[in-house]
This record gives structure tokens, C-alpha cells and sequence, in this order.
DNA sequence: GTTAGGG
DNA sequence: CCCTAAC
């Protein structure tokens, strides 16, 4: 069965949630926080979307999540530096070719430095930060290492590298779990990382722009369509194989270690903490490895797809502070996988919510809960190393990004896949919102989005290693102009394309309601649409940037894991669509005729009172003017001073009383009569 | 599609 | 205003 799959992806805007008032209600809080979650959910996603970009790109994406505790900074740069060799090595360690990793990594530090080539702060904590999410809790590191690594650890901390590979097909085949103690070099330098690497094969740079007060994300774009790097050499076709020849634990499934699992005790304290990267592997690898293939296959016929212009990492940089996920996004996380479990994802879309991970944990007891209020913060330093290119055209590339802290909670007793998938969540949480994007040069934001590159200085010859990518919220509007300087700026940048947004749907269904969506559009939509499945709707909504569409071959039969690492779309699109409403304070005036209308006709009967007082608003639904009467009735009951907004004449508040009371009247005499 | 209520 | 259960 082959089935064609159109790609979208919007850049949208992001908007930055108004600070919440000062705990005038729980509710406004809990709003407030839903926004901050959409945000976050914004962040993800544009994780995502970078991360299936580079999955596209090549065949066989691995991704790699490191929990090592280890703050040791010396490596870090090195590792940095290094990073194509360091993961190389680590591939072929694995028998596995990654071409593509993309690492998160959290961090409790705000280095406001990192550039890879100079990395001015040693105490980059691009690597402390995951450790944070994944491994604040040192049981599980320990665990890891007890069970899972013979060895060696450094400081006791062990590393659990676990990643996601997919087979010739596109698929993720196996996952691996390892965990070692350095046994070489390169490895220690791996893990350091303490991240979810997902790894693009290329060196890593940082940029941060320690002017800009807003916590930002760094991007380096890369149009360089072929993946440099480490890459190079390893042979793809030996990635299967290799495989199964890790030397470290491999799964099937999310729920188990295959190879490593011991069912001590300790093991299970870190279980949870796996089962997150699962998700995040399937999501990520299978995804995007799917698409890759698809891509690939059919990358010809598509016309519109152009390889042109590929961003390899973003670097996303935020403040801390602001990336707290509230209770109830963690909770979504938690249940996320649960929930999702049952779900039917499309077979066009890229996520999939392949079985209950979390099950286990989410279904009750969740004895130990892991949790990391400031989450994932990965930042990543990002040193965009602009490449040359032939023509006039400026090749940048992204080599990182760094993802803001997130709350990750999840049972001890969750599998690393579990952990692995949360993470991803979280990051895609953050990314999956309306970011726009921001160009730096020399530690300076550039603004002026008229300026040609040359105007601005960016050229062949300029330092393109000054030049760097921000995200940031996009508190405008509209992402257009930020679309087209992204163009003009960057004439073959492209925006990769994302399907992960839809996962987050289903989890974080409440939240998405809050989202400014006219205001910002998403940024990264993913659309898929197969054979039987109907234009989405999403799209036409939202501008399009940019655009990509690609023909893709999908494999007739998956099996439970495929299914479920195909991506969410209806769902997602339904969501991007919903847009809350605005709110219109009711008048004076309106208040007078719904009284008055309810005064007539009584209560319960909201739809004649539309018709009968507000049949020319359009806006007023009779929901509305249930609500508002609800709120009139309290209103009055409440104390003058205890009320808000517009003063409702206490005349009118009286009627409201009055009538209520009538018709409550009314309403019981007559449940006493049927009865 | 409406209502009723909780959020 | 949103979301949903219950009609």
C-alpha cells in the first residue's frame, strides 16, 4: 500500500503568554500556565520539526539520549569540538550509522556564550541540563550503571546513551540502551552530554546573544542539504546490522529492555526514566525515519520539495524561569503515552503513539515520581558555522539548539523509553509553539529584516561564525514578516517540517484552546495527507511560508510499533484550527436584554433567548448568554466591591436576582408536578 | 442541537 | 469562554 503524504510546515508566531495577574484566581493562573504550556508545546514542536528534518535528510537517524550526571566541563568542549568524531566514534561504537542527532541538552546554567569553536565559558551547563530532567535523579543513573554497565563510571555516574535506530526501511528497528562507563575517550566526551542528542553529524555550535534579554533560542541553519560529518564513512547499509551487535541493551520494545533489563529493584527505579526516551525515539526516529524514507523514495516526484535548505539544529535558548511546565503539562506528559496509547494515530502522520508506555505507572500507583522543575533546559550551544556555497547563496547550518527547562515527572517506575518519550514531549512542548525567528550577527539582533544579507553583512566572506538563529516568542501577530526575512535573509533556508505537533494534541488537547492561534500560528504544522484522508482544514487557516510537499511511500504493513510512530495529524489539525474566542465583555446594554429576555422566557431556555434578544450577534451564542446569566446571578450575590469590569446597574442586578429566583421557582414546581 | 454545570 | 455530559 502506498499512500502519498503532503508535507507542511508553517512558521508561525509565538506568543509570549501575558504574565499572569498576581494569583487573582487559581483559574487565571491555571490559564496563564496553559499558555506557558502552549508555548512550550510550541517549542517542541519546532524540536521536532527540526529533528524530522534531519531524519529526512538521511536514512538510518539515530537519536541519542545521554543521562550522564557528568558536569565535567573539560570534555564538554571537546566534545564539542569533536562532536563529529565523538559521535562517530560512538556510532560505529554502536554498529550503528546515525547520520543525524539531534541533542537536547538541558542545562541549569544560562551560558550566554556558546560557541562551539570558542566555547568562552568552560562551564558551559549545555550539558548539565538534561542530566537535570533525565537524570536528576541520580538513582537511575546509578541504576543504570549497576545494571546496565559493567563498569566503569566516572565519579559514579554512569552515561545511558540509548538510541533510536531505524533500519534500511526508515523505520526504527532497534533501540539501544547503553550505558557505559567510558571506555574510551570518545565516549567519555559523549557523555558529557547530558542530553538527548539527536544528532545531526555535525560539529556543534552555540551562539547565544548575551544582549538579547529574552531567553532565545539559537538556530543555526544549515542549506546544506547532505549531512557533513561523521557521517561520511559510515556505511548505512551496515546499520542494521550493526545493531544487533551493540554491545549494549537493546529493546523492542518501549517497555522492555530486551538485552539489559534486569528486573532488580534498581532497574525498575530507573525504568521510568527510560520509557520517556522510547518515546522520544519512536516519535523521532521512526517519524522522521519513515519520512526519510518516504522522502526519499519519492523525493523525485515531488517538485515542490526542495533539499535546498535544511535546518540542522536549532539552538534554543530560554530563560529558565519561564519554561516552568505547570502540574498539569506534566501530568500530560505523564498520561500523555497512556493516553495516547489507545489512540489510532495516522498512518500520515509522523508521531505515534505506539503502546502504553506509561501505562504501568500512569495507571495508578506511581510510587516514586521523578520531577525536575526546572525541566529540560537544553541549550545547546549552537555555533552556526555558516558554510559557503556555490552562487551568491550563504550556507548556514544549525548545529544546536538548547531547550529550556521543563518539568518532567514521571514514576520510577517508567522504562527509559517512557523517560526517552517524555523528554521528547517536553521538548517538543517547548518548541511546538509559534516561535519566531531572529537573526543575530556579532552578539547583536538584527531587526531590520529589509536588509539583504550583504547589506547586513552577512556574505561569503563575512564571519558567518557570528551569525546566529534565534527563537524567540513571537509576540506579533503574525510570523509573515518573520517568514519572509527568514527568505530574503536566507534565500534557501527552509523550514523543516514537523509532525509532531499532533502528538501533543491529543495530550495536551485542554491547553491548546489557549493558544493564540490566529496570533501566532504554529510553528511547526505538519500536515500529512494520505490516500483517504481529507485536505486538512488546518492549513488554509494559516499562512504558508513555506511549504514543502513530498510524495512519500509508506509501508502497507506495520506492525503495532510502526503504527504507532505514525504521526497524529487529524487530531493536530482539528486543534491548530480551534482558536479561543476573544472576549467580549457583555454591555451594559446587552446585559439589559438578556434580562430582560430572561425574564420573559425564564431560564432554560437559552437558545429562544438568542433568538428573541441577541439573534442579530453573531458572537452571542446561547451558551454565552447562559454563561453570562450565570455570572449575572453570582454577580449580584457578590458585594459591589468584590465585583469587576463594567458596573452592572445594581437596578439590573436586582432584576437578576428576582428573576432567578422566580424561575427557579417555576423550575421546581415544576420537576414537583412530573413528579 | 440544547442544556446544565464544572473549569 | 471552553468543554462535556446528558438529553
Amino acid at each position: 500500500m502506498v499512500f502519498q503524504k503532503s508535507l507542511e510546515y508553517r512558521f508561525n508566531g509565538y506568543q509570549v503568554p501575558a504574565t499572569a495577574r498576581r494569583a487573582r484566581s487559581t483559574r487565571r493562573r491555571a490559564k496563564f500556565q496553559r499558555r506557558v504550556e502552549d508555548n512550550q508545546i510550541c517549542a517542541f514542536e519546532l524540536l521536532a520539526t527540526i529533528a524530522g528534518k534531519l531524519l529526512q535528510e538521511k536514512e538510518n537517524p539515530t537519536m541519542t539520549i545521554d543521562t550522564s550526571s557528568e558536569k565535567d566541563q573539560s570534555g564538554s568542549v571537546k566534545e564539542c569540538q569533536n562532536a563529529n568524531k565523538l559521535f562517530k566514534a560512538e556510532l560505529s561504537d554502536e554498529g550503528s550509522c546515525d547520520n543525524k542527532c539531534f541533542s537536547l541538552l538541558s542545562s541549569q546554567t544560562n551560558n550566554p556564550n556558546c560557541c562551539l569553536s570558542e566555547f568562552p565559558n568552560p562551564e558551559i551547563d549545555v550539558y548539565s541540563g538534561i542530566a537535570s530532567i533525565v537524570t536528576s535523579s541520580n538513582s537511575l543513573e546509578r541504576v543504570v550503571a549497576d545494571k546496565l554497565v559493567d563498569g566503569k563510571s566516572q565519579d559514579g555516574m554512569e552515561n545511558v546513551t540509548s538510541n533510536a535506530k531505524l533500519d534500511s526501511t526508515g523505520y526504527a528497528e532497534v533501540s539501544c540502551c547503553k550505558l557505559d562507563g567510558d571506555t574510551s575517550e570518545v565516549k567519555d566526551e559523549l557523555h558529557k552530554f547530558q542530553n538527548v542528542p539527536i544528532e545531526s553529524g555535525t560539529e556543534m555550535c552555540c551562539f547565544e546573544d548575551p544582549l538579547d534579554e529574552n531567553p532565545t533560542a539559537l538556530i543555526n541553519l544549515d542549506d546544506n542539504v547532505k549531512l557533513s560529518g561523521y557521517n561520511d564513512g559510515i556505511p548505512c547499509s551496515s546499520f542494521s546490522k550493526g545493531c544487533g551487535n551493540v554491545p549494549v541493551v537493546s529493546r523492542d520494545d518501549d517497555e522492555k529492555f530486551s538485552g539489559c533489563s534486569n528486573p532488580c529493584t534498581k532497574t525498575k527505579s530507573f525504568r521510568p526514566i527510560t520509557s520517556v526516551g522510547d518515546r522520544v525515539r519512536k516519535t523521532l526516529a521512526s517519524k522522521y525515519s519513515k519520512v526519510a524514507q518516504e522522502s526519499k523514495v519519492h523525493s523525485n516526484n515531488d517538485g515542490d520539495f526542495k533539499p535546498t535548505f535544511h535546518i540542522k539544529k536549532y539552538c534554543y535558548k530560554r530563560q529558565r524561569s519561564q519554561m516552568n511546565i505547570p502540574l498539569k503539562k506534566r501530568k500530560l506528559f505523564n498520561c500523555s503515552s497512556v493516553s495516547n496509547s489507545n489512540k489510532f494515530i495516522r498512518s500520515g502522520g509522523i508521531y505515534h503513539s505506539p503502546e502504553n508506555d506509561m501505562s504501568h505507572y500512569t495507571s495508578g500507583s506511581s510510587p516514586g515520581r521523578m520531577r525536575k522543575d526546572h525541566g529540560i533546559d537544553s541549550l545547546e550551544r549552537c555555533q552556526h558555522s555558516a558554510l559557503q556555497c556555490g552562487g551568491s547563496h550563504v550556507k548556514l547550518r544549525i548545529r544546536s539548539f538548547r531547550v529550556p527547562e521543563l518539568f518532567i515527572e514521571i514514576p520510577e517506575t517508567a522504562t527509559i523509553g517512557s523517560l526517552k518519550r517524555t523528554v521528547l514531549d517536553a521538548v517538543t512542548a517547548i518548541l511546538g509553539g509559534g516561535l519566531r525567528v531572529g537573526v543575530s550577527l556579532q552578539g547583536k539582533k538584527v531587526r531590520d529584516d529589509s536588509k539583504t544579507l550583504i547589506q547586513t553583512g552577512i556574505s561569503l566572506d563575512s564571519h558567518l561564525g557570528s551569525l546566529g538563529f534565534t527563537l524567540e516568542p513571537n509576540s506579533s501577530p503574525s510570523l509573515l514578516h518573520l517568514c519572509a526575512a527568514h527568505s530574503s535573509h536566507v534565500p534557501s533556508a527552509e523550514i523543516p517540517q514537523s509532525p509532531i505537533r499532533p502528538a501533543i494534541h491529543q495530550r495536551v488537547q485542554g491547553s491548546l484552546d489557549m493558544l493564540p492561534d490566529h496570533q501566532v500560528t504554529n510553528f511547526g504544522n505538519f500536515v500529512v495527507n494520505d490516500h483517504d484522508s481529507t485536505p486538512s482544514p488546518i492549513n488554509t487557516s494559516v499562512d504558508k511560508s513555506r511549504t514543502d510537499s513530498k510524495a512519500l511511500d509508506t509501508v502497507p504493513e506495520m506492525g503495532e510499533d510502526e503504527l504507532a510512530m505514525v504521526p497524529v495529524l487529524q487530531k493536530s489539525k482539528r486543534s491548530e484550527i480551534v482558536q479561543r474566542r476573544i472576549r467580549r465583555p457583555f454591555s451594559v446594554e446587552e446585559v439589559e436584554a438578556l434580562v430582560h429576555a430572561v425574564e420573559k422566557l425564564g431560564t432554560g431556555r437559552w437558545r429562544d433567548v438568542k433568538v428573541c434578544a441577541f439573534d442579530n450577534a453573531k458572537h452571542r451564542t446561547y451558551v454565552d448568554l447562559k454563561d453570562k446569566w450565570k455570572t449575572l446571578v453570582h454577580t449580584a450575590r457578590i458585594s459591589p466591591q468584590q465585583r469587576r469590569g463594567e458596573q452592572v446597574p445594581q437596578q439590573l442586578l436586582n432584576r437578576v436576582l428576582i428573576a432567578h429566583a422566580y424561575w427557579s421557582q417555576q423550575q421546581n414546581q415544576e420537576t414537583n408536578t412530573t413528579l
